[in-house]
DNA sequence: AGCACGCCGACT
DNA sequence: GTCGGCGTGCTC
């Protein structure tokens, strides 16, 4: 009598979840399991999910004669826990996504010698700081609920109000109890802080997981968690929700809002939503932090459903100070202002003060390189990617104007290549452009830069720090990757440039950006007692949010922005889903698009009366990398009715070979 | 996504 | 003749 088997493959199609049949190498095993699976003329891994299935028990449209056998385990001495299957299970099927794919997107490579985990054993160490009166009513509250049962907290507290000792508190009393703790973190680049404070306190090994640590410690972890149920922290990004950790008993989200808990490639998860998911099916606490929370978790949890708590820390321990916060209005214009755009003669006299006081100067642009695009003053050509819809940036120091999307670059062009005029325009600046105009403008100072183009890794990164804390530097010029975490003892001064484009990007979430990046990067300033400042340059001083920033209104953000929501009927008061049609033929993504819109709109007619679907359009980029991208958006406040309408196209709904389908639930970033 | 098959044009 | 481009279709 044959037997046999449900597997979840790493493959692409058919939702990834196969049938074969199980051969004798394989017949003691179990649903969590790993296996090598045949599949066409290759071999792939699967996972197990059903086994010992007689054949009335399969789908009867299966051909049984084309049902092969497994016969070997994979042999790489892992396995998922049930608790872990079924996370994985519920994440493919929210994000509609192959389950074997993303099983296999979390595991670890397998490696044949793998060397010995490093790891750092803390040290324990009392805690010698008194926790403040909100401080230990947070804990003592999270404290007092049992800790055997799902509950979810979030603590909204200005930067500097003293989170992590609340964090350190609860993670010390897990321990004490023979339990695990894993500490969530937006960014590899906040780790190290973090780490040394755990391991100071914290009486447990601690280990972390990000992009920084070999393939040979990724396996040695996992395989470490699976025998090893002792007491322990693990702190690590998004991807370490999906560690098989035992005994897990806290799960804590810092930077709630932060948009890189959300995966934006393979599977679309938001770790952040993995992780109230996760807590809930183990039983447990999960504690989310921020001092910008995401409009999302804000509405969820200030309601203050059953088991749901919200807490508010307005005040700033210590001797740290909200900064000033100046708008430098550049509708105003200034003689010889050329000589120092894009800065002001207010701007850079206020970094010059700065560097008489031997203090240190933070400069921020979300932008890269010297000019964003070259245009003729004659003939008005652009210099365009061949490859995408993207203009070319100029970066100087290469000298060359390339791509921010595939490969292409040139040479700086001297000359127009339509009307052959030499005057060429450089319009638009990113930090290169910053960094050389201060260079000019304060002779003597040293100018460099926190950006992707500069800091690759994490020893550049550390070595750019380093030198900055140490005072060989005076004036960093970054980008978001300055503006996370770092604490500046000699930084009074922050300048805020670009932040306009960001402002008037068409996403709803425009604002929640602009409001959160102000907050951070004001938390950079002033953390040790002297008075501080920001500088933000812009041409629409009279905006609400740098009011709500000005006056370090702790909620008026929340109360004007979310009426607003509500009103375009945007998350967090609906639901939203993307589906993108790419293919390298424009033609076909628009056809797809189309008869995709008809599809969907025929099933809101039909089944889901509560979808709403807008599209087809082209994505902010239609053509990248001489592919062609367009996307449907699909809107509910019926979770279900979004979920099935897309489950229905997907099952359904089979386009043509050269065009792909890409869904994205609860999206961060609209493409 | 791989991988193979099969249909066409180009070339030692 | 056959090499190889890529369009099409299948994988339990």
């Amino acid at each position: 009598m044959k037997s046999y088997c449900e597997v979840a493959v790493n493959t692409p199609f058919n939702n990834s979840i196969l049938t074969y049949e199980v051969g004798e190498g394989i017949k003691d095993l179990v649903r969590g399991d790993l296996v090598m699976v045949p599949l066409g003329k290759r071999q792939t891994h699967g996972c197990l999910l059903k086994t010992a299935l007689t054949a009335q028990q399969l789908d009867s449209t299966l051909n049984l004669e084309k049902i092969k056998a497994i016969d070997a385990p994979y042999d790489c001495q892992l396995h998922l826990p049930e608790e872990e299957l079924q996370l994985l299970n519920w994440v493919a099927n929210y994000y509609h996504y192959g389950l074997g794919q993303h099983i296999f997107d979390c595991l670890p490579k397998v490696l044949k010698r793998p060397r010995p985990l490093k790891f750092t054993q803390g040290q324990g160490r009392e805690i010698d700081f008194e926790l403040n009166q909100a401080q230990s009513d947070i804990v003592s509250q999270i404290q007092s609920v049992p800790q055997d049962q799902f509950s979810r907290w979030l603590i909204h507290g200005v930067t500097g109000s003293g989170k992590t000792a609340i964090y350190l508190n609860l993670v010390k009393e897990q321990i004490a109890a023979g339990k695990s703790a894993l500490f969530l973190l937006p960014e590899i680049n906040l780790t190290p802080q973090f780490i040394s404070t755990f391991i100071a306190h914290i009486d447990a090994p601690i280990y972390s997981y990000n992009s920084a640590i070999s393939n040979s410690d990724r396996y040695g972890l996992w395989k470490l968690l699976l025998e090893d149920d002792g007491p322990k922290v693990v702190i690590g990004v998004r991807s370490s929700i999906f560690l098989p950790i035992q005994k897990l008993g806290l799960i804590v989200v810092d930077e709630e809002h932060d948009s890189s808990f959300k995966q934006e490639d393979r599977c679309p998860y938001n770790a952040r939503d993995v992780a109230i998911k996760k807590a809930s099916l183990l039983k447990i606490p999960v504690v989310l932090g921020s001092a910008t929370p995401s409009l999302e978790s804000y509405k969820n949890f200030k309601l203050g459903q059953e088991g749901k708590f919200y807490f508010e820390m307005q005040k700033r321990i210590g001797t740290s100070v909200l900064p000033k916060i100046e708008l430098i209005d550049l509708r105003q214009k200034e003689e010889g202002r050329e000589e120092y755009y894009p800065f002001t003669k207010r701007s850079i006299s206020k970094v010059k003060e700065a560097l008489e006081k031997k203090e240190q100067v933070l400069v921020f642009i979300n932008r890269l390189g010297f000019a964003n695009f070259i245009q003729c003053r004659s003939c008005g050509h652009q210099f365009d990617c061949p490859n995408c819809t993207q203009t070319l940036k100029y970066y100087r120091a290469k000298g060359q104007i390339s791509c921010q999307f595939c490969e292409y670059s040139q040479p700086f062009p001297e000359i127009c290549p339509d009307c052959s005029n030499m005057s060429l325009l450089q319009k638009g600046y990113g930090t290169e452009k910053l960094q050389q105009v201060l260079i000019d403008n304060l002779p003597g100072a040293v100018i460099e830069r926190f950006d992707r183009d500069e800091i690759k890794n994490l020893n550049s990164l550390e070595d750019r720090l380093n030198k900055f804390h140490s005072g060989e530097i005076d004036i960093l010029v970054g980008t978001q990757m300055l503006s996370k975490g770092h604490n500046f003892r000699n930084v009074n001064t922050v300048l805020i440039l670009g932040i306009d484009g960001q402002l008037n990007f068409p996403d709803f979430r425009s604002g929640e950006r602009v409001y959160q990046l102000l907050t951070q990067v004001s938390g950079r300033s002033g953390r040790f007692g002297k008075e501080s400042e920001v500088l933000i340059h812009t041409l629409n001083p009279d905006s609400k949010i740098f009011s709500y920033a000005k006056e370090q209104s702790f909620n008026g953000f929340y109360d004007e922005e979310m009426p607003l929501r509500e009103a375009c009927f945007c998350p967090p008061f609906s639901k939203l889903a993307m589906v993108y049609v790419t293919s390298r033929f424009q033609d076909k993504v628009i056809d797809t698009g189309n008869l995709l819109a008809q599809k969907m709109n025929q099933l809101r007619e039909q089944h889901f009366p509560k979808i709403e679907v807008l599209g087809p359009r082209p994505a902010m980029i239609e053509k990248k990398v001489n592919k062609f991208t367009w996307s449907l958006m699909i809107r509910s406040e019926d979770t279900n009715q979004l979920h099935n309408s897309l489950r229905t196209i997907k099952e359904n709904f089979k386009p043509h070979h050269s065009v792909s389908l890409k869904y994205d639930f609860d999206p961060y970033h609209i493409h």
